[in-house]
DNA sequence: CCAAACTGGTTTCATTTGTAACCATTGAAA
DNA sequence: TTTCAATGGTTACAAATGAAACCAGTTTGG
């Protein structure tokens, strides 16, 4: 291990990104072969089927997506009648986003598919690192914040 | 944890990407100030200073880019001079690519801060937190093989 | 009050990316 | 041989992205 020679196949930022790259590839496939969805728009499905409404900066912040991204993600599911958008009583420059009845429907008919992709992931595991996982990525994320 | 809702926030895939998202994008200010280079133009340089001489196709595999990425990549360095191509007395269709002197030195100048970014990272962690890192990506890569 | 600073959200533009088509060359098969 | 499939690499085109400018509206300070 030479000191002046980096080993890219074990550089952490490099094996991360493409550890993540991959399984979110992978796991793309399940929305986008279903519904045609882009990944900003599965998130938006996702977070506003979890927490029933949200604004768009909201959005952002739980699915750390850039306002840009909401904006176009948010755009798209309206045109497919897949959410609303009902203007804040007090604050104009506000609106509350809300599935519809067509759009819960996609969004209940994806979360079972999303566990089990993650189920079959975690059950090719052991025990053990399915723990080393959970605090692995856990200490990482941790490390990052302090980071900055 | 109702079992029709999914917690985007605790989902592996999505944690997993937003990760390695930040780390990856807080490592590239490293390269991206001081060169104005992009990730695969990184990993290029990266690929050659590392072993020396590789075909495009090589590099592709080595660094996970699509040939697309690596012919781009290869196109920009070439261009600045930092690479050179020699076709392959056997089969011409093939490049070999070796960095020149210039490539060498912002490769050598490169190294240490990727390092040392890394390096960061990891102090800021207990040794038990690290060993869970090494298990966890190594676990996650090895059960997203299985998968395919 | 009123101007300036700020905030939620959208749009524009340049850059990056992925897919597919493509060119040249090579290998294998008839 | 000649043809046909496969391979290394590039290019063209469409879609996704990020940065910065932008347009309401809202708040703050004088």
């Amino acid at each position: 291990m030479e000191p002046d020679i980096l080993e890219l196949e074990s550089f952490l930022p490099y094996r991360l990104y493409r550890l993540a790259d991959a399984v979110s590839r992978e796991f793309s496939r399940v929305y986008k072969e279903r519904h045609g969805l882009t990944r900003p728009e599965w998130r938006t499905l996702s977070g506003l089927g979890q927490r029933g409404t949200m604004t768009a900066t909201e959005l952002g912040e739980q699915s750390a997506m850039h306002k840009t991204k909401v904006s176009r993600a948010v755009a798209e599911l309206e045109r497919r009648r897949w959410l609303t958008r009902t203007p804040d009583e007090n604050d104009r420059r506000v609106e509350h986003l809300a599935l519809t009845k067509a759009g819960l429907a996609a969004y209940r008919e994806m979360v079972p598919l999303a566990k089990a992709f993650e189920g079959e992931l975690l059950a090719r595991m052991s025990a053990d690192e399915r723990a080393a996982v959970a605090t692995g990525i856990a200490a990482m994320e941790r490390a990052l914040e302090e980071k900055s």
